[in-house]
DNA sequence: CTTGCTTTTGACACCGGTGTCTCTTACAGG
DNA sequence: CCTGTAAGAGACACCGGTGTCAAAAGCAAG
């Protein structure tokens, strides 16, 4: 049976993962460009904020991209520039909340802005990774990549987007006084700060759960602690310091070890609040009361730490607020930002926050 | 003082976003077309699969593209397809952990392909929210979006997505029948299921924590327990039914409404895990042992669920399994499936956990 | 009114792919 | 062997912007 007349084969255009396009297209650079009665170039310059044109050629230009509603394709820049007008969270899923936040906090930054933000979690451990970053950065083209930890202490990623010609910021960790490429909060100070309490409460026998071997975030927070100790003249028996990984077992393996002593701690600082929580149900279990037998402090402010009861004393990381900063170290040039970045501190401030889970010992 | 005799002026470059470039530049489709010495069409043909071309030619093309280590360069195809190859997240952040399990679940899905995923919150309340969203596909143009609730209820959002030949689909919620565009699970029925055990361990005072009104969600588990109810020849008093929007707080004060009464209920179902976190702290604080004198189930399976004392028996909602799912319906087309998607089911199940906040009444 | 410079603007190629249409080739049938 | 037809491959325009460089315009000095 023969096609029809006109029809000269399947179209190729099936082929294209194109959906039809009902509404009206959109104005491009050249609808402009003859509206306002100028080449397209000197929209293009319009655009991009060029110093070289008059301010009536500017207004003329920025009356007809108004009255047309013109938006430049992100695309074609993309093209032209090499370059897409993206920001890559790069994350290697530490916590869900944690992620969120930051996230939220560069969406909050570039909210007004022409960027968008691309996700994508790495597999720290695969030994792929490197790679599967530099095709994702070479495909992408994002402006900027942030890193979050623990992959922002793999200086091998920063030496790579550095290759690549992406810019990037670490959080949370690496060198502190690389104001150009890091964001990170004092949290060394603030677990001293709320250690401290511990002791200026009379605690004297003080346990800790430590975070995972390697990460500076675990060995920040470490060194707070001892900080704190060594502050009140205090030492920490090798008993009192339990390993952890971060993650809710690890608590409840540390607070069986430490509960078990035959002179248990009265309180114990756990390096997140997942592990807090694992020893607090520990100490439910074994009948301890908490704060009255026993005071735990976490780290984070994770939602976990309100949802058990007693709601966790812990210490609050500005990690939404870091997002924001981290925008506006990678970006600025894109933000309109009215106070200059070099004008903001790197280093962001964490808090202590007292809740329930903390008191005086017992006697 | 004059400028180099070859400097014409400032260069117009360095308003170009743009960074330097160390390492060589990539291949382009024109390398690859010398090289297998076709032209840069036929190439395109081998790149999207076309069925007009000989093996042999193909093979050519092939061999010349691994040889160069030749990647399409995504911004150029999306210019000339009129469409990114990306995947839009919208969501309006109703849990953190839920948000990324999904998202985990799409990057399973697309990890070898060549999409990407992009991340954008709305904010559902605000009046310009469909305008924003219409601006962002505008610009973006993804080849589709996933909703995620409470917004995948949003009839609108949907049209629009439609209307801009983006292709969506909504996450839990709507027409469970429209395979092509909903994915959901089947959380009635678990809801029954895990409310039939109370009832089975001999409850009969059975509370209740309602969701939001207006989700989707929170009625259709709200209708699971009811069925429960009615299976068993029980009603729920008015009293028994406390107000919740999924906040702990609402749990905080849903947990004081029910306690309070002459008659508290021996058991309470909650319309998700945080308002159960909230109902416990009350139990705590009034010596409620849970589960003795207090059965509690949640809904969700949050890292809550397992982070609280006792533990949370509550229904695992297979959100990074549908994230998985939602990406095989939205673009089958790019993700070399080997079981075609008509194959699987668009209600995924979810599954009654049990941990140790339920045990049977006190008698 | 020129001249000589600087500032603004525009013409045109180009970024790296795809769509359309035409031309070439391969093969079955006469 | 010739012809008719369909499949395969290529030429060229185009997607919507930006870079380069030369031309035009503006302006102070001669």
């Amino acid at each position: 049976m023969p096609d029809q007349p006109g029809m000269h084969r399947k179209s190729e255009t099936s082929m294209a993962p194109r959906t039809r396009e009902k509404s009206g297209k959109q104005p491009t650079i050249n609808d402009v460009a003859a509206l306002a009665g100028v080449s397209k170039k000197t929209v293009s310059r319009v655009i991009n904020r060029s110093e070289f044109i008059t301010d009536k050629t500017r207004q003329a230009v920025e009356q007809a991209i108004k009255m047309l509603g013109f938006v430049p394709n992100p695309q074609a820049r993309a093209l032209a520039f090499r370059r897409n007008f993206l920001i890559a969270l790069l994350h290697d899923n530490p916590n869900a909340q944690t992620v969120l936040n930051f996230q939220q906090g560069v969406l909050d930054a570039i909210k007004d802005s022409d960027l968008a933000l691309l996700v994508r979690p790495v597999d720290r451990g695969s030994d792929r990774m490197l790679d599967d970053v530099r095709v994702f950065l070479e495909k992408q083209r994002p402006i900027g990549a942030m890193l979050l930890p623990p992959i922002s202490e793999n200086d091998e990623l920063a030496a790579l987007c550095e290759d690549l010609g992406v810019r990037y910021v670490r959080v949370g960790s690496a060198q502190l006084d690389d104001a150009k490429h890091c964001v990170s909060s004092n949290d060394r100070e603030v677990v001293a700060e709320a250690v401290g309490k511990l002791v200026e409460l009379g605690h004297r026998r003080i346990g800790f759960v430590r975070g995972p071997v390697g990460f500076r975030s675990a060995a920040e927070r470490e060194s707070g602690f001892h900080e704190a100790l060594s502050n009140a003249g205090l030492t920490l028996p090798a008993e009192y310091s339990a390993p952890g990984n971060y993650r809710y077992t690890a608590g409840i393996e540390a607070g069986e070890a430490l509960l078990s002593l035959a002179a248990p701690p009265t309180a114990i600082f756990c390096s997140n609040d997942e592990m807090a929580a694992g020893v607090m149900s520990v100490a439910h279990g074994k009948g301890i009361a908490v704060p009255t037998d026993l005071s735990i402090i976490g780290f984070d402010d994770s939602p976990t730490a309100t949802h058990i009861w007693p709601a966790l004393s812990t210490v609050r990381w500005p990690i939404r607020e870091m997002g924001v900063r981290a925008a506006r170290i990678l970006v600025p040039d894109f933000l309109d930002i009215i106070s200059r970045p070099a004008d903001e501190p790197n280093v962001m401030a964490s808090t202590f926050v007292e809740r329930q889970s903390v008191a005086g010992p017992k006697r």
